[in-house]
DNA sequence: AAACCGGGGTC
DNA sequence: GACCCAGGTTT
């Protein structure tokens, strides 16, 4: 066992000094503060969908202070269509700390980094070995998968005790005065060679002690245990405007695309056209018996989520007069840009069944 | 422990 | 359609 795993931290950082190809503008990158902003931004995206917004976040907030700083709905702007608009929110949450705890400076205990929000085990590990070169092993897809294979490991990896598991054997096999360089091998190496698909299993510099290999399991792990379900949900957007303006509102309840902008929501069971929405009950309850004017509607968009399948259709209105509606406000149609929304919203805006009324 | 949180790519 | 992505927080 012990040669095995000699074995394998050696041919992974020869690996790493011969393919050397995976070039990204955070490599070798030594401030924390921008490595920090690279893996919250990393969290469970791609490399080439997240690139294009850590040069924005960069270029735009150079520096924590500079984050910290920042208009709130300019960030969430910013990191509109990235997805996952929890992790937005925490980075602010954590560059004011940053700022007001630490004076701006990064800390450089891992405890520290891991206290802050939006920073689990894996951020705090690839901070704490990338940034100041500390001996804490990172465990994400890429090492679940690799260790997994290697060592013929079978336990689930979405378990209590598969994390532990793994997290232990990724500790043990780190060499801790490489963990900077260790931390990027393996990663690198999970994501050009022991792919989840079409593992390049032939050209393995593993291959030879690769346990999975021999048995012929690679497809078959790292092992999961637990199936998503997906729920579908209606959403019916009312567009109503009212000469120049139009109603919209942040999104705040527990659900999704919190932080988020949208138009007003009468979410159905089932889908709906827009005859039975603009009779119901739920129309009539914030309309009243004003008078409106139907002036568009849109095609069905579909919106499929990690857990729910969104259907949406968007349906304007004209009022002849302002209406108070409990949580919507009214905005200056040409002020759209401003907000921050759902990419199904700006999808159905980029369309030619946009808001031209 | 399980559920929840986006958007995009690949097969 | 199923799976995955430099995961983390909430319930």
């Amino acid at each position: 066992m012990q040669a095995a795993r000699l074995f394998f931290t050696e041919k992974l950082l020869e690996w790493n000094q011969e393919h050397n190809s995976r070039s990204m503008p955070w490599k070798g990158e030594k401030d924390p503060y921008r490595i920090w902003l690279s893996e919250i931004i990393l969290q469970q995206t791609r490399v080439e969908q997240g690139w294009p917004y850590y040069e924005r976040f960069i270029s735009q907030y150079p520096t924590a202070n500079d984050l910290a700083a920042a208009n709130e709905e300019e960030v969430f702007r910013l990191w509109q269509g990235l997805g996952y608009y929890a992790r937005c929110k925490n980075m602010l949450a954590a560059a004011r700390e940053i700022s007001q705890t630490y004076l701006g400076r990064f800390p450089d205990k891992y405890e520290q980094i891991n206290a802050l929000k939006g920073i689990g085990p894996y951020t705090a590990a690839a901070i704490a070995s990338f940034a100041f070169n500390l001996p804490y092993a990172v465990l994400d897809g890429n090492v679940f998968r690799v260790l997994s294979r290697f060592f013929g490991i079978d336990t689930p990896m979405d378990t209590t005790a598969g994390k532990k598991l793994f997290a232990d054997l990724a500790q043990e096999l780190l060499p801790k005065d490489k963990s900077a360089i260790y931390n990027q091998s393996i990663m690198d190496f999970g994501a050009v060679v022991c792919k989840p698909q079409l593992p390049e299993c032939d050209t393995c510099p593993l291959q030879k002690k690769c346990a999975a290999y021999h048995e012929g399991t690679v497809s078959l792990l790292p092992v999961k245990t637990k199936k998503l379900q997906i729920k579908k949900r209606y959403f019916n957007y009312i567009i109503a405007s009212w000469k120049d303006q139009i109603y919209i509102r942040k999104r705040t309840e527990s659900d999704i695309w919190q932080n988020l902008h949208e138009f007003i929501l009468l979410e159905t069971a089932a889908p709906a056209d827009s005859t039975q929405i603009l009779s119901g009950t739920d129309f009539q309850q914030i309309f009243g018996e004003a008078a409106y004017e139907t002036t568009r509607i849109s095609k069905p968009f579909k919106q499929q989520l990690t857990h729910q399948t969104i259907h949406s259709q968007f349906i304007n209105i004209a009022i002849d007069q302002p209406l108070e509606i409990p949580g919507y406000q009214l905005i200056p149609t040409a002020s759209l840009d401003n907000f921050a929304f759902p990419k199904t919203i700006t999808s159905f805006l980029q369309s030619k069944t946009g808001l031209l009324l």
